[in-house]
Order: structure tokens, then sequence, then C-alpha cells
DNA sequence: GCAAAAATCCGACTGCGGTCGGTTTTTTTG
DNA sequence: CAAAAAAACCGACCGCAGTCGGATTTTTGC
């Protein structure tokens, strides 16, 4: 049977991971070679290669990893039933923290992720498939409880809110958001739209604000 | 004076651009070297690199003249008092359509944009800062028709609609809406939401539609 | 238990983006 | 107008990600 030769393959994919998660934490993943990382890892360059497509998708496997640990984290402690709205600022700083740990991994991340490469494309669906699925959990529940609308799409509520996400983290990697107190503001503003409507004669509960 | 110095300078540029939109569109980005440029455009290879700062810099710069020439061709056949949901729908649908000609192209356009890398950022926070202009502008001028409620700030409401804009990119490059005609009914169905609000008692025409 | 087949591994090699030193062309200066 | 200074230009060169043909190890068939 296949049992020694499957055991081996484990050892040499987790090498290869424990040298990426290593050389990428210490030098940054920019400035870590693949060569690098075979060295340390203690194999061929090409055996890299037959494991993963790409540099990159080292990356993501290694991002795969945290974020089942960010979420199952996240599920644990997290309240499922504080109001929709502070739950969902809660999962998106969660998130928004682990991104930014290292500025370079994080865009790596969100470009794969958002803007995938054909390559790369299966991978970063995994992911985002992930992220919208509990999402859309989270959504359920508030609908149930009444926090929102039930005659919308859940989908499209979803996307709502995962496009405010998106908004927050471009305009962290352009810098125009340049501590978390500021994206945790803009998020909560943002929400704080979204429910009430952008519509004249929705929620404006003090119409001469200014 | 500085007279042939600057105008051969231009021309240079000029040659270095002219070769770039040939070759990109001709064989797409990823295909393209540098060296195929330089020697398109009659220069050498490091004289690209004197007047860009990567590969990718060219590709903006020509996204730049290729933006403009959009912008003023869409506030040109803009009627700037058609519902605001209308304008939009036009300015996105738009965008995507320029964006996407070019698979490649869109791709590095909107990871160069909207999550830029120390050395783009300049450059890409220019084309990010027009845009916003621009969608600030609409804006302005339905709040001061009354479609949108005037108790907000400018700077959320455009980001609000702006993160509808990523959505859906986001969604067109992972393959998740297939076609324009899906791209646009969602836009549709996110920004009626955004107007109604996604609060229970907001704008549910039908409430047992379903 | 041994040969053939299959899976795995390897480092030399390719082609790329980007840089560096030296050369040519233009401008400035006296 | 000559010569010194400045700007623009060039292609050989570097380090990198990713590939290829062959060597090595494991499994299979008899």
């Amino acid at each position: 049977m296949s049992g020694l030769r499957a055991i081996k393959k484990r050892k040499t994919r987790r090498a290869i991971m424990d040298a990426a998660v290593k050389l990428f934490s210490e030098k940054g993943f920019e400035n870590t070679t693949v060569n690098q990382l075979a060295k340390e890892a203690g194999v061929g360059k090409s055996t890299i290669y037959g494991y993963f497509q790409s540099k990159n998708e080292i990356f993501l496997a290694f991002c795969e990893d945290e974020i089942n640990f960010v979420f199952t984290d996240l599920a644990e402690k997290r309240d499922p039933d504080t109001p929709i709205e502070k739950q969902l600022l809660t999962l998106f700083m969660e998130q928004l923290r682990y991104v930014s740990r290292n500025y370079d991994f994080g865009r790596i991340l969100v470009r794969e992720m958002i803007f995938p490469k054909e390559l790369t494309m299966e991978k970063s669906n995994d992911l985002s498939e992930r992220y919208l699925g509990a999402l859309g959990e989270i959504l359920t529940r508030a609908i149930s409880r009444g926090e929102l609308r039930d005659d919308l799409d859940l989908l499209y509520i979803s996307g709502h809110f995962y496009a405010f996400y998106l908004l927050v983290l471009s305009a962290w990697y352009q810098r125009r958001l340049q501590n978390e107190q500021e994206v945790e503001d803009a998020l909560r503003k943002l929400m704080q739209q979204a429910m009430e409507g952008l519509a004249p004669g929705n929620g404006q509960h003090h119409t001469n604000k200014r």
C-alpha cells in the first residue's frame, strides 16, 4: 500500500510550511527566496513546486491555517446574541488585525483573495467562501432576532457588509485610515448608514445636526 | 535654455507609452517584457527606467490617460439630473467595462489602485482621488436635489457606494458574477438596499414577497 | 525477493524585472 | 567657441521565481 510514502509526503509538506512560517515572519514575504525556503526545509527547490504551484500559494496555504484558527477562536469568544453591529465590528477588526500583523503579508493575502489570478483562483475562492459563510451565519441569526429586514436576499446583505470590509481594507492599504481607531469609527458609521438607509426621511434622529 | 532637451524627452516618453499601448493590447501585460518594450520604442532598457519606476508604473501611466478619457467622456454624456441610482449605475458599469477590456489589465489596475505597494502608492492614490472626487460631485448634486439625506458626511456616502463598486469588482474577478447583466443587477439591488436601509421597518414595500 | 514501474526529489538552467558603470548628447559657462 | 558640467542613454549584469531532464527512492507485479 501507500503507507511510508504518504507519511513522508506529509512530513515534507510540513517541513516546507514550517520553514515558510519561520522565514516569512522573520524576514517578510518579499525578502524570502524560494531557495532559502528549500534550504531551511531541507529539500530541493523543485520539490517545493511539487507541493505548491507558486510562492504565493505557499503563502495562501499558510493563511488558510491561520484563518481557520482565527475563525474558531472567534466563534468561541463571540456572543451570538449581542447586537449585529457589534458582532460584525468585532469580526472585521479581528480580521484586520490579523491581516496586517505584517504589512506585506496582508497585502498579498487580500490581493490574492479579492482579485485572484487564474492560478490561485481555486484556493482563494475557498477562503472567501469560508468567510462569506461565517458572515451569513451571523446575519441569519440577526434576521431571526428581528435586527435585520427579513424580506431581503441573505447573499446581498452579506455582500453589503462585506463591501464595507473591503472598503476599509483598501483605505487601510492606501493609508487613508491610519490606525485601528479610525478604521473602527469608519466601520461604525458605515454600518449605521446602512441600517438607517441613505434616502431622506430615514432615521434622521437630529436633522439639524450641524 | 532647455528647448531641445525637453522636446526630446517628451518624444521619448511618448515613444515608450506608444510601445506600451501597442504591446500590452496585443499580447497582454504579463506576456510583454520590458526588453520588448524597449526595442519597440527604440530605446535602451534602462532608459525606460529613467521614465518609470517599474513595469507596473508604465501601466498605471497608461491607465491614467485612459481614465481621464473615460471620465471626460462620461461627464459629457451623463445627464446630471437623472436619479442618483441610475447615474451611479452608469458610472460603475462604464468603469467595469473599461477595466475589464483586457483581463490582466484590469486585475493589475485594481490591485495596484486598491492595495498599492509603497512604490506605486503615490500614483495610485492620485487615481483613487480623482475617482472619489467625481463620485463626490455626483452625490453632492443628488443631496441638493433631495435624493439623499443631508445630515450625513459626504465622504461616508461616497465610501458607501464606492464599497459596492469594490465588491462587484472583486466578485467579477472571482468569477462569482459572470457577465455584465449580473453585475448590473447586483449593483441595483445593493443600491436599493442602501437607500432603504437594512433595519426592519424600512422600505418593506411588499413584506410577504416570497 | 527482485525487477519494472511509479512517485518523488534534485540542482543546473532559463527568462524575467530591475540596476550599475560607463558613454554620448545637450546645456551652461567664461 | 571650447571645455566643463549636467542630463539622458545604453546594454552587460544581478538575483529572483519557476522549469526541466535525469537521478533516487518507494511501491507494485510476479
